[in-house]
DNA sequence: AGCACGCCGACT
DNA sequence: GTCGGCGTGCTC
């Protein structure tokens, strides 16, 4: 880059802000000057607001308006390779700039001045009177183990107002104390002795080690089949980027999975690293996102935005279950953490690990055409071997109506039952039952606000939108024909799963797994950590049971509905619906003890039950690539959605047709476009959406010629157009 | 995103 | 008569 770093006073600078103007502003460089990368404080309005200078000021409005820089604020600047990465994830994603800026600057206070901050902490004493509030408070810090709160991270925490927290100082019941703001994070020691590694595990980590002091980007897929120890080999990768004094990054897809991570890096390294995910304090988050910049955090675990971090050296990202959806960002900000974390990476000079026993069909293909290295851990760890899988063929069995474990599933239950073992149940539908029908009229009850259909939730005996979280109490008459006690609850959810088997297994202690049972990541695992301990027979789980977590004494997997994902034309649904599977069933026989996974379906025939079923996965991957390369879909061809919404439906129809007839721009490209249509969820918080689906042969520049398809158009009020680079999901 | 301005319904 | 609803427009 010729572009000059360096301003003296009164020159006229480009400042990137969050605020979603498209671009850059100018503004006049303070006394002392700024360079490119400064993090600065402007005027904006009556305001002032966080900003980054970009580069020379760009004119081309009244110079006469230019106001000055406030001032540069006592941060790391920004470093080149971030620039770079947020110019071409915005490029990538069709996202203006300062809707990544405000993805990497996601901390509060930055312009705080350093300082002393006040944190509370037990005093060992217990308050007098135990009220409530206070009951809370102690609860929050005791869950913490004893480490300082801000006053606001704690009555934020605790649903207290800062009185009762003060009042608790007073008693003697807490100690106020002044604590260095921002502490460098302890340090993590790579060379304390590592678990010993398998004959695989070890060739496959000295394959990584080797990759990391070779230097520079590189990117390998580690696959390895459930309880094969993909984490023990990443983490002897992340031990050498620690001793080449570079920082690590390991990506998680849920929350869920942190705390069990966080304590096998304590394991290995003997301390904590930072940890980054909406779950951590505002404080916690100021300390890490300084640290990460001034390489006072060596390794940081966290979700998909923890990639913006302004990590000072940046050596490898883990990014751990790669093929999980949760890694597709679909609010906001539209991008794929796994892509862009091979960006990232690609940018700065960093190694990625991409770890899955069941991968992406995009990482396979990528592996496949040499672009990524790929490592294979065939074995299981110890003695486990992959359960025994097969098919219950629901046409075969005599079925009642609402009834969904059948004779050949219960009699294995209860065999499992009989020798002291787990058994899973795994039926991936939250709720109690999907659809709420009036046996008068016909009528379904739907969501107001969303076209979906609202889910009974018998425990909290409401019906609730899984769209828009809407709630409401579970009506005895019909909303439609006003007939009272005829709703009746059609189809399965865990929670009528559950009902079901407790009065199969009226003796059995059942345990069910689903993400809106619990209140807090720390309930959940919880759970988790008593049924591991066998403290449940049989568990009754969503796809969160499918995610990382080991039951040791679990030797049956039972899937309620196999069929469930092939529903539907979803490009997807055949990969998906076989990871999940392949999945769900490796809970099964973690141990000493053999599993077994039964799946029930109507159609044992369909060639993805018959794949997920022989267990030839590289089989299946080869004939899923061959199906895509046909279609000319991802990752053989490009795709974009557009989506429309508005209030007014019909005008996103009359804008999408617009749309469509006005092709010109990406025809030109060698792209087609297709719509307008409802979208898969047409009306969302009584927002109508409308979906165009724009495809090209691979190769194609699509990016540009969108921007000069979407460029000259000028939303109506209340319009929204939203841009979606390769789409995970429509139809 | 904020924060102003501005134009129409229910309150002291 | 005003308080306040949120639609529209502006910020270097």
């Amino acid at each position: 880059m010729s572009l000059p770093e360096q301003y003296e006073e009164g020159a006229l600078v480009a400042v990137l802000t969050a605020q979603p103007l498209g671009g850059t502003l100018d503004y006049r460089a303070p006394e002392g000057g700024v360079a490119t990368g400064d993090f600065v404080e402007v005027p904006l309005g009556p305001r002032r607001i966080l900003g980054v200078v970009w580069g020379p000021g760009e004119g081309g409005f009244d110079l006469e308006k230019a106001r000055a820089v406030q001032r540069v604020l006592d941060l790391a600047p920004m470093r080149a390779e971030l620039r770079a990465f947020l110019a071409r994830a915005a490029a990538y994603t069709l996202t203006p700039l300062p809707a990544m800026l405000r993805l990497a600057t996601r901390a509060p206070g930055l312009a705080d001045p350093p300082g002393a901050q006040k944190v509370y902490r037990p005093s060992g004493v217990a308050p007098a009177r135990l009220t409530d509030a206070r009951a809370r408070v102690m609860e929050v810090l005791r869950a913490h183990g004893g480490a300082g709160f801000g006053l606001r991270d704690l009555s934020d925490l605790a649903g207290v107002s800062a009185s009762v927290i003060k009042g608790l100082v007073a008693q003697g019941a807490l100690i106020e104390e002044r604590a260095p703001r921002d502490a460098p994070y302890p340090w993590l020691d790579p060379d304390l002795p590592a678990r010993a590694l398998t004959g695989d595990q070890a060739r496959a980590a000295a394959a990584l080690i080797a990759g990391l002091r070779a230097g520079g980007y590189g990117t390998t897929l580690l696959r390895g089949v459930t309880g094969s120890g993909k984490t023990e080999v990443y983490l002897e990768a992340v031990a050498e980027c620690l001793r080449q004094g570079r920082q690590a990054l390991v990506l998680l897809p849920e929350i869920a999975l942190t705390a069990e991570f966080l304590t096998r890096v304590e394991a290995r390294f003997g301390t904590r690293p930072g940890e980054w995910h909406s779950g951590v304090s505002m404080a916690e988050r100021r300390r890490l996102w300084k640290m990460a910049g001034e390489g006072g955090v060596q390794m940081v675990v966290g979700a998909r935005s923890a990639l913006f971090l302004p990590f000072r050296d940046l050596g490898l990202v883990v990014v751990d279950e790669e093929h999980d959806s949760s890694y597709k960002q679909e609010e906001g900000v539209l991008y794929h953490a796994r892509d862009m974390a091979v960006l990232r990476a690609s940018i700065c000079g960093a190694r990625v690990v991409l770890a899955s026993a069941t991968p992406s069909l995009e990482s396979w293909a990528n592996a496949e055409a040499g672009k990524y290295a790929r490592l294979d851990l065939s074995a299981r760890f110890g003695a486990a071997v992959m359960p025994e899988l097969a098919a219950i063929d629901l046409r075969a069995e005599a079925m009642p109506a609402g009834r969904w474990i059948s004779p050949k599933l219960r009699g294995e239950v209860a065999a499992r039952l009989a020798l002291g073992e787990q058994a899973l149940l795994f039926l991936n539908r939250r709720g109690y039952a999907p659809v709420t029908v009036c046996r008068a009229c016909g009528h379904q009850i739907g969501c107001q606000h969303c076209d979906a259909r609202m889910v009974e939730h018998r425990f909290q005996n409401r019906l609730v939108c899984h769209q828009c979280g809407e709630s409401t109490a579970l009506p005895q008459a019909c909303p439609a024909c006003g007939v009272e006690g005829r709703l009746a609850a059609v189809g399965p959810g865990v929670e009528r799963l559950a009902e079901e088997a407790a009065a199969l297994f009226p003796e059995a202690r059942i345990a069910v797994l689903s993400s809106d049972l619990f209140a807090s990541a720390r309930a959940l695992k919880e759970q988790i950590a008593g049924i591991a301990e066998g403290g449940a027979d049989i568990v009754i789980g969503t796809q969160l049971v499918a995610k990382g977590h080991n039951f040791p004494l679990l030797t049956l997997v039972g899937v309620i509905d196999a069929d469930l994902g092939l529903q539907g034309s979803d490009l997807r649904a055949a990969e998906r619906t076989f990871q999940l599977m392949r999945q769900v069933a490796g809970r099964a026989g973690r141990a000493d003890r053999p599993g077994r996974a039964l799946l029930q379906t109507h159609q044992p025939d369909h060639p993805v039950i018959r794949a997920i079923l022989s267990g030839d996965e590289e089989g299946f991957w080869r004939a899923e690539a061959r199906a895509r390369q046909a279609a000319g879909v991802p990752p053989y061809g490009r795709m974009a959605g557009i989506i429309l919404s508005s209030p007014d439906m019909a005008a996103a129809f009359e804008l999408g047709g617009w749309l469509v007839r006005n092709d010109a721009p990406l025809r030109a490209a060698g792209a087609e476009v297709l719509g307008p249509a409802p979208a898969p969820i047409a009306r969302i918080r009584g927002r109508h959406r409308v979906r165009l689906l724009v495809r090209a042969p691979r190769g194609v520049a699509l990016q540009p010629a969108l921007a000069r398809w979407l460029g000259p158009v000028k939303l109506p009020a209340r319009m929204r157009l939203a841009v979606d680079i390769d789409p995970q999901s429509f139809y």
